[in-house]
Order: structure tokens, then sequence, then C-alpha cells
DNA sequence: CTGAAAGCGCTTACAG
DNA sequence: CTGAAAGCGCTTACAG
């Protein structure tokens, strides 16, 4: 390439990276671009990545990313990611431990700069010490590392006031049974609302379900089945609550005669149920953005502002009403 | 970590690579594995790359992550990727064109060795010429790229041979509007079978729309509002048959008394619905798999074999039914 | 303003 | 079996 346009390496370099005012004679630099432009020259990656010690690759780690929640937040990730010219490697747990070994050498091998952590547990572990800088956790309630933080508390709060408002005396919580944070706190909040409100906390009235629709049918069964059945039910997600939804069909109820339900997350599949769900809309693709923007500032040594908090709003809709017999 | 082993460089490369075998004393691999275990060493990877001049790196291109279709694709080829050590980046076109540019640079700084894409139309310039050692069609029409085929003709005329046998006349179609050829193929099979069964072909009973329930949602509603409204209707999409769903509920039209509706896929979603989805079953994570193999067979110069052709069937369930009048 | 050189960390011939 | 060296393609001081 530099002898194609008949200059030195160091030009090309100066040039094609915006740093040749006052370096480098306008007309070299013309040279030089107009011969890039005719060879189709790029700057090799890895040679770049070997120098610079950068390799302008993240890597985002989700538990399924055929949950639309999850593929939302990529979406959102890899728009940010692109516009700096990174790119996005996926790493999909599949609910499993192994994915920290494959981030470590990832890691260590300087094959990706950094993480976004969605819906996972923070990595343990010696290997992992110096990772403040390279993280960022989605959703996190740990206040330790790097995070974008959702209003949680505030989103179960407005689904189970609106529940209570409604005349809910029972009311059921359909959790997700992944390792992190957000969903234990989800099932704090569950708890502190009904107590507050006078109202039972049992263990009968709460399962915890995979995010998997034929998984969570069964365990949202055995909620919706017993004598004394919840009139309402709070879903971790709204792939749960449609799981609820089958499961409810299974057994001849109604809703949100027989049973109301509310979802979390508010994914294109809470329109297309029948009714619609009721559920709190969080901004998946926005906490993509977010937590990607985050991670490349902390990367290029930027001070990292204030964790960022993004609301979430309870979405009314068909799936909620009073209680039958109040 | 030679220094820290007391061996050479060459030797750790040796013994980490498994090109050891009588080329390192017994003792010396000992001595690598050791004090690699011990630091936490991994190779670098960028130097390797520089080396090899292979980046270990390939990206999968989709329309648009968040159809779960798509996110299956990915996590099938991901987890073949994963198995020799390579990273899967995504790149969601957003059902636009720039992403070829994106692609292109990519592959001519090495940090991408080949592509899979899916549902996309393959790229075209001269930038591209070389490509066809380094890239992969998804369920593609051209044989005259690298592909994985899926039996779109066989399962189309198993969904339309399904609602002529039911008695159906009037039979619309909903394609998805992607320029993509297996979209193509849908429309002509769709058409082919009415006509052999000496059924209608009609502008009025096709439309096309976005894989996207908002925009899909009116078009569909257009099929379905006509004064002779079709009775049964195929989807080139599960994502479109769900939107077809909430038309034909806006319209007080009932599913499959009044309208059945075949789907293409079977993502989650198909079962979620109710009536549960009469579809097209696609094994897409299959589909991910099978092509990343066959890139990554491609990469390492291995002969291709034939383009595999993955089988699809139809799978009957509640949404489609006899016509009410036939 | 331009060019020659060092060095990022590997792998692979090559000489001992 | 072991070690010293070349070179992948960049970027960044440095000398002219």
């Amino acid at each position: 390439m530099a002898r194609a346009a008949g200059v030195s390496q160091a030009a090309v370099s100066l040039v094609l990276n915006g740093r040749a005012v006052g370096r480098v004679s306008v007309a070299t630099q013309e040279r030089v671009r107009l011969a890039a432009e005719t060879l189709g020259y790029r700057a090799n990656a890895a040679a770049q990545s070997l120098r610079l010690g950068r390799a302008r690759t993240v890597a985002l780690v989700v538990p399924d990313i055929r949950n639309p929640f999850f593929a939302a937040v990529l979406r959102g990730a890899e728009r940010v990611a692109r516009r700096t010219a990174h790119a996005v490697v996926l790493i999909d747990t599949d609910n499993r431990r192994g994915w920290q070994t494959l981030a470590q050498s990832a890691l260590a091998g300087g094959a990706v700069d950094g993480f976004v952590l969605c819906a996972v547990a923070a990595p343990r572990g010696p290997a992992f010490a110096g990772l403040r800088k390279r993280l960022v956790m989605l959703d996190a309630a740990e206040r330790r590392l790097p995070s974008v933080q959702l209003d949680i508390v505030g989103g179960t709060r407005a689904a189970l006031g609106h529940l209570v408002a409604l005349g809910h005396r029972r009311i059921g919580h359909l959790g997700a049974a992944l390792p992190h944070a957000t969903f234990a706190r989800r099932a704090q909040e569950y708890r502190r609302v009904l107590q507050q409100a006078g109202l039972p906390v049992e263990a009968a009235l709460e399962r915890q379900a995979p995010i998997d629709p034929d998984a969570a049918r069964p365990i949202a069964r055995e909620l919706l089945e017993q004598r004394e059945r919840p009139t309402a039910v709070f879903c971790d997600d709204d792939v749960l609550a449609a799981a609820l939804y089958k499961a409810a069909h299974d057994l001849g109820l109604t809703i949100p005669r027989d049973v109301s339900v509310v979802g979390f997350d508010d994914i294109a599949l809470a329109r297309l149920l029948e009714p619609e769900l009721t559920t709190v809309a969080v901004p998946a693709e926005r906490l993509g953005q977010v937590g990607m923007e985050r991670l490349l500032a902390a990367l290029s040594g930027e001070a990292t502002a204030a964790t960022p908090k993004l609301r979430v709003r309870l979405v009314v809709r068909g799936s909620t009403a009073p209680p039958l017999y109040v």
C-alpha cells in the first residue's frame, strides 16, 4: 500500500488515522487516500491490535439469546459498538457456568477488550480481579462493579401496586430460576409489597422456573392448581407470563377473569398474546446501548460517570382485572 | 512466559499448540504447562492472527436479531464456532444495505475470516469477488455460492397441500418483504400449488409485509378485509402469522373458524399463540450449526461436500380447519 | 514535512 | 532436542 502510493508506511498510517494535519503534506495525503480507495485497502486489524493492545472487540454475555429481551439488548449494544468500529462477540451461556473459562481465555489472550454482562452472575476468581475497568453489568445489584441499573424495584412495585389496587388479595409470583441479582430483587420486593399491604406471603404462592415456555409451563400450572389459587400472578419475565397463559388455558381458566397476569420486559410477545399482556416495559435495546457506551468509555480511560438508572414503566393491557370474588 | 518457564519462546509455542511430540523433551513440556497454568497464560490472539493470517473470527449476518428465528440460528452457529475456538461477531443489518460496507472492511482488514449470511442477499461488487471460499449462505437459492439449503419448496407445498386438503378454495399469502430468494421461492411455490389445484391466483390474495408485528398488522388486515376474503392464509414467517392473528382479532374473526392460518419456522411463539399455530418447522439452530460447520471447513481448506439440504416439516396445530362454507 | 527503525507477541523454518 | 532469528503489518517515537 505504501509502495502503491509512493510514500512511507508511516505516512499511510498517519493519513488513514486522521493524524496527518501538520505532519503530512496535503499532496501526500491526497495520494494516500486515492491509493487506499483504489486498492480497497484497510489497515490489518491483527497488526493494529498487536501494536495498540486493543482488539476493538467486546463480548456480550447473555443466558439465552433466543429470549427476545436479550436479543434486543444485543441489538442495542451492537449498534453502539459499530459506531466506534468495534465488533461484538456473543457468548451465550445457555444458563451454564462454563462461559467463565471462555471469557477468561478471551480476555487473557487479548481477543476481547471487555465484557457486557446481562443477567448472568459476575465472574469470580483471581483471573477476573482486574476486570473492574473492562466490565459492565446490566441491571446488576452489586454496586462494586460498573453497571447500568434498571429501576427494578420501582417496576415491581408498580406491577404489584396495580394488582393490589384492583383488589387482589392472593397474589402469586412466578420467578425466574436464574442466579442473578435482578431476580432476587424482584422476589424481595414482591414480598415487601404484599407484607406492606397486609397480604399473605406464602411459599405456596411462589415458584421459580427457567425462562423457557416448555419448562415453565408445568411449574406455572402448579401455581394455579392449588386449592387456594392466586387470583393474580406477577411474573419475572414475559416468557414466563406466556407459560402461565398456557397453564391457565390447560386448566380451563380465563385471563383475566379467573387470574390476572403481569409480565416483565414488554417484548413483542406481550402484545401478541390474547388478551394482551399487562407488563413492566423495560427498554432492552437502550439497556444494551447504554451498557456498551459505558464499557467503551471505560476502555478508553474516560472517567465513569454516575451509574445510570433506566426507567421502566407499567403498561396496563388486557391481562389484568379485578378478581372475580372480592 | 518463556522466561518464567526458563525455556525458549519457540518451545512454549510448540507445547501449547500440541506440536511438541518428538520436538520438545517431556520435562520441558511439563515445565511449560505448569508455568502456563500458574500464570494463566494465553497466547496473544492478535499476534497469532498476524502471524497466521487467520482471525479465528467469523461474522453472522442477519436482518434482525430480535426475530427468534435468527437468534436460534446465531445460537447454533455460536456453539459450533466455540468448539474450534472461533468467535462469532454479529452483524444486524436492520434490513438495510449498509452492512456490505462494514463486511467488506472487516474482511479487507482481516478482522473476520468469513461470513455466514442468513436471509440477506448475497453481497455484490468486486470487493466480494474472492468471497466464494469465505462465505456460506443459509437457505439460499443461488447455487453459485456455497450454501445450506432448506427444503422450502417441500415445506411450502406441505403447508398449502394441507389447506387444499381441508377444502380451502381461496387461499391468501402473507409474504415477507425481504429481498431474499427464500421468500421469492415461497411466493412462487404458493402460486404453483394453487394453479395446479385449479384455485384462483389473484393479486388481491397476496401481500408483502415486513417481519414485524406492528408493521405487518395493517397489511394483514387488508388481506382479511376484502369482500371475498380468503378462508386461509399462508404466512412466510410465524411473526407474520402472529400479526395476522391480531388483524383477525381486530376484525372480529375467529381462527380457525373464519380463517385458517399457517406459519413458517415454528419459533417458540407458534405454540404460545391461541390457538396454537400450524406451521412449517424449520430447524433454525441446526441451520446455524451446519452453516458454521461448512464455513469453518471451507476456511481450513477442506473440500466442500455437496450442498446439504435440511428437512422441514409441517406441524399441524389448532390454527387450521376446514372452511366454514364449502 | 519525510523516511528509516523499533517493537508489539507470536510461529516457523533453520542452525546448532 | 534446543535456541536464536526472521517476519507477519501496523504505530510511534526519532533523526534528518
